[in-house]
DNA sequence: TCAAAATACGGAAACGTTTGCGAAATTATT
DNA sequence: AATAATTTCGCAAACGTTTCCGTATTTTGA
């Protein structure tokens, strides 16, 4: 139901045909530039807009890129999807977003919807549910364009995108126990998850550097309700291991643990310091105390990976995406919450 | 680039014609049941995968539903999106998601490119920007379906998905001044915006109703410069006027003011009361003091937007989107800022 | 001046569906 | 038993592009 002028009535009206008004309109090189001035003159004037469809169907690429994300409501993928449209759109691509919901099926369905070609390319980070990743695999190994981020699948040959997760994270329980942390929790979302295996191993390291050695009990493993997450924050607060700093690996959970908190008499830094990977640097100077955050580089983040689609994607005969995983490093804000008093 | 095979090839492979398997897989009523399911075992082995493009330009639709909004970072546009994800999943349509980031000239651009029935319908949002909405009044003269929510076009005659601005407003600065306060600032994006507009009545009558009037200079409209933002509160609030309550007609301002606050040394609530529209709940119980805010309806809204639409789309001769505005009422939740001590 | 090459355009096929129409085979009706 | 109706399927057109060829016209080269 476009604008209801398609090439034929447009060629008509020039008393051309639809073949060289086609190509007036792509600039091809076997027209001349009159007819390209009179072509783009009308199509401009009637208003002609392409039909996306027969296009896509005629070329077999749908200038579309799919996102596919465990969660909306996050600071973390809001900016890094703000940063894939704005490399996107300046090629003319469309983006379809999906939200898992951290739900492995919904995950499958997205993923076996997208293999009919309606996107040309898919960039996702997986849910905290995704052990068996033979869906994303299938769709890797019948070549369809697939890259990751964040939450990645270390076995699928493709690139990834990450920040220093090991890195970043050794640093930042080693700034706790330099503030004097002996027994320092770690908040999880899931074991499965590649972000969580690395920045556990980086808090492992650093708790050995210092000669410490983790509490079993102090290492929580949260699920998708939240509230059932504070209320285990909150007993592994009071419990008798009570730990005197927590490193918590994602967003949401250092949350549920300021609200666990606020149920507590524990003062935060006096009692417990709190470090956490955090994207919403606008709520972390918020909070009381102010949050010591591990911020990723967001936005960067999908501008990378949207430059290396749209690389692949318009360039005529490009290589497979690599093999390779690509490390954008984060940055550690210290603010209040771990500030020794 | 899909599996490779399409209905030809699946057609040879049963040695029956296209048309047939095509309305096989369609469950049409001339097909024999007997050969419905060799037919659908076959697509199930072969794994055909119907290619959209095709499919879309030959029915003239895409399955797919476009979300444009002002930005992408703001709790209440992704709990929409949510609402609208969850039912539109269900219905097998795909989303487009573009973020204007309150740029109408971005808003333009991808109007217009829209405007190619790349999607079915537009689920929209303005930018603060928007005065001139001449692109999307041609839209919808041409009969796209178009329907709005939250920040609407008034002068457009087709649905807009609001949630009661006025009656919060006047019941929330109402709240205010129940609690004391007599000087009460107003916070708006832009005045442009619907929501600015109807919020701002809400409030100038529920102060006209005690006997109140607005002081010029407590009425402030922001921009989208963060920091400047911040700055222009804070000026506000330390001037020889200064209010002793607040009125934020969006989430991002009520952050500005508290990063405002903290670089002065005013006192919330004592010295100043704050309400604010606001959707991120679990944030609002984290600010110090706990935020009172006016909750909309978010995942509804998205839910009935998208219903609508779905009802449009999938019924054969549906007439178009009817002129009538919607309300979905909002919730207050009284919270420290604005309890009197 | 004449052949060769370059230029500018049109005809038609192709992309993969859906569907109107026709037709053969089977079943129902009188 | 002859005709009518029903069931079941195939042929071909159509959706709106792009592009492979072919061709007529003009320009170039010697």
């Amino acid at each position: 139901m476009s604008s209801g002028v398609n090439l034929k009535a447009l060629a008509a009206e020039l008393k051309l045909s639809p073949s060289t008004v086609s190509r007036a309109l792509n600039d091809s090189y076997e027209i001349s530039e009159a007819t390209k001035k009179k072509v783009v003159f009308m199509a401009e004037k009637m208003n002609y807009q392409p039909n996306p469809f027969a296009r896509s169907l005629r070329e077999n690429k749908s200038k579309t890129i799919a996102v596919v994300m465990p969660e909306r409501m996050s600071s973390f993928f809001a900016k890094v999807i703000d940063g894939i449209e704005e490399v996107t759109q300046q090629h003319g691509y469309h983006l379809l977003v999906y939200s898992t919901h951290e739900d492995v099926e919904r995950e499958k369905k997205i993923i076996n919807l997208l293999m009919n070609g309606r996107a040309d390319a898919i960039v996702m980070s997986v849910s905290s549910q995704t052990s068996d990743v033979s869906h994303l695999a299938r769709l890797h190994e019948r070549g369809f364009p697939l890259i990751f981020f964040d939450r990645i699948c270390p076995d699928i040959p493709t690139t990834k995108f990450i920040t220093n997760d090991y890195e970043s994270s050794y640093e930042g329980t080693k700034h706790l126990i330099q503030q004097g942390c002996r027994k320092i929790a770690f908040l999880m979302l899931s074991k499965e998850l590649s972000i969580t295996k690395e920045r556990y191993r980086g808090y492992l390291d650093a708790l050995k550097a210092a000669g410490l050695s983790p509490t079993p009990s102090l290492q929580v493993t949260c699920a998708h309700d939240e509230e059932k997450n504070i209320e285990a924050i909150r007993a592994m607060l009071t419990s008798a291991d009570r730990p005197d700093g927590l490193f918590s690996s994602v967003e949401k959970l250092a949350l549920a643990t300021y609200h666990a908190v606020k149920r507590t008499d524990i003062k935060i830094p006096q009692d417990l310091k709190i470090i956490s990977f955090f994207s919403n640097l606008s709520i972390a100077g918020l909070l009381t105390p102010s949050l010591t955050t591990i911020t990723q580089p967001t936005f960067q983040i999908g501008e990378e990976c949207a430059k290396l689609l749209i690389k692949k994607l318009t360039k005529p005969r490009q290589p497979d995406l690599p093999n390779q995983l690509i490390s954008i490093p984060s940055k550690i804000t210290i603010r209040s919450s771990t500030i020794a008093v």
